[in-house]
DNA sequence: AAAGCTTCTGTGAACGTGCACAGTAGCGCC
DNA sequence: GGCGCTACTGTGCACGTTCACAGAAGCTTT
């Protein structure tokens, strides 16, 4: 049994393959009377385009690419990839678009989410968390359209990208401590790499000025384990800390163990911060005070900007959303 | 600038495009001279195969669509959907196909993967999560081979599928509190439409056979809130427990902080053993005893079943992995 | 009544590929 | 020398769609 294709809608409608094709771009100018026939002829014989043949001739794919760059199995904590594939099939199923997976982790990967985009088989392109200086973004450069989910360190005059205020929220934390009356305000940052590794401590440095010093920061890399080593070594280098913001939510579940193994009570000794506001929050022994990021809302944008980019605006701009601080036991 | 086409390549190798297709297609019958001039033509003129033209006379199209059932924002949690999504990629990119993703959370999304795997846009079809008697598992059957990771309850012998010995999991837990001389053991399962629900019960039931009766059993929807809700009652109901097989990490979390508000000690009290050994099991305080399901393996043999259809194998048989026993400070 | 506009329709060509087929050349064998 | 075999190559057609174009029919304007 072959599928139906669309001459024998035309048949079955009484119509030409123009006519019928008309309708299904969306063209005025189909009578009345043939836009029922051609609706009942498309139920009864089940009909659906065949992109393939489609794009053949159009030069659009109906689709667009999402790249996934972390090079490890991070994606197993970061709630943010699946916030952002939902909302981006969400948005794209809309106009029946369709999204692809794709893999960016070593140099093979890169070369083939290269050729396949080079290869005129996406739309557009999606970055998903992008490292600083990676090359192959200047590689996708000829091709279709790409934005990034959170700014591309180096380029983000060439990548479009909406993302959260990181800067806005190491500032909403850190003036909280502030506040607060906290006197040794530590900070454990993610990965320097990374626009959330640099942003949230540039927050962090605007409130502190000169009080930020070296001593009181440390290292990470959004790992449970690497933030309970960089509050471990915090404790060491400066014992009389009382508050600490860390850059993640997951580090800062580290920070926690760390803290309980010295002894240190939370929040009456230590103030502890998070960022994310991620499920993990939830689960800490005292929950986290964090900065929750409008997760949806930059996903939806930055999927705003890619469609509208295909649609083929010629310059769009970044767009930056604000954070929130939401209060909870640990600080 | 077009893009170089078939045409192009065979231009500059002084062949003609058949030969180029044979070499691209793998077919023996190419001359070892004709074959370096279309190497060299190829990667001077940057040639990449045009799928849609390629699909439109193959009737293939080299993807595969995943099909993702949670209906809310449940993909939050679970590490299960990262890692097949990342095994997945990485196995269908070896044979240079793609990953489309498809979201099935309503009426009107069924009917769009319906739409799109009937209209022949996929050459096969990846199930996940999905529910007890969902329809459209049914409406799918007469397209493109579909298999599922984890079993679809009540259609078994329909989908193959490959999934963890969820039933041998909860047995292992169970069997472990017994060896312990834990006397009065509960359980809080999943929701019990799927097979993480239905199963790791069974596998309780088996070890504990006319012991487990009704008041030792409390039912959650695999948050963290319904854990607590599902503990605080089980508590009421039975004060002297001694143990509770928690259905997952997650929920377990929950049933830890309902634990600590009635004032019990985990593990001397109150035995607790979560499942999944998800990232969740190590941020609870104590860290969780739990079942470790081998993700990645069930996810590489769910593709691994559908490659196999796909290329033309009429049946395959399910499979199913074993679970292992994770003893850590909770139990 | 002719001309021009609007609304609607059908038709041929083109998109880039794989596949079946025909065909060529070289070689060994009776 | 004719035959069959192997190794290789070129060509026409089909896949299902969109798009540009030509043209018909009905109306209004000149």
């Amino acid at each position: 049994m072959k599928r139906p294709t669309i001459h024998d809608v035309a048949a079955a409608a009484g119509v030409s393959r123009g006519t019928v094709s008309r309708l299904l771009n969306g063209d005025k100018y189909v009578s009345p009377a043939a836009r029922v026939a051609i609706e009942r002829a498309i139920s009864e014989t089940g009909y659906v385009v065949n992109r393939a043949a489609r794009s053949l001739v159009t030069q659009r794919t109906g689709s667009v690419v999402m790249v996934l760059s972390e090079p490890h199995e991070k994606l197993f904590e970061d709630p943010n990839y699946s916030t952002t594939i939902r909302v981006a099939i969400r948005m794209l199923a809309e106009r029946d678009m369709s999204l692809v997976m794709m893999l960016a982790g070593d140099e093979g990967d890169r070369d083939r989410v290269v050729r396949y985009v080079r290869g005129g088989h996406a739309d557009g392109v999606l970055l998903m968390s992008t490292h600083a200086g990676d090359p192959f973004v200047d590689a996708l450069q000829s091709g279709p359209p790409a934005v990034s989910c959170g700014a591309v360190i180096g380029r983000e005059s060439l990548i479009p990208y909406a993302a959260a205020d990181e800067r806005l929220g190491g500032r909403q934390m850190t003036e909280y401590f502030v506040r607060q009356g906290r006197r040794r305000i530590a900070m454990i940052t993610g990965p320097m790499d990374t626009p959330g590794g640099i942003q949230r401590l540039e927050g962090f440095a605007d409130v502190l000025g000169r009080k930020a010093s070296k001593k009181l920061i440390a290292h990470g890399d959004w790992t449970q384990a690497s933030g309970e080593r960089a509050m471990t070594e915090l404790l060491a280098r400066t014992p009389d800390i009382d508050a600490v913001f860390v850059a993640s939510d997951l580090m800062a579940a580290g920070a926690l163990a760390a803290l309980r193994a010295a002894g240190r009570r939370v929040p009456d000794d230590v103030a502890v911060g998070g960022f994310d506001d991620s499920s993990v929050a939830l689960l800490t022994h005292p929950p986290l005070t964090t900065i929750r990021q409008p997760l949806a809302e930059v996903a939806q944008e930055t999927v705003r900007l890619l469609l509208a980019l295909i649609d083929g605006a010629g310059h769009v701009d970044p767009v930056v959303l604000p954070t929130e601080l939401v209060i909870r036991d640990s600080a």
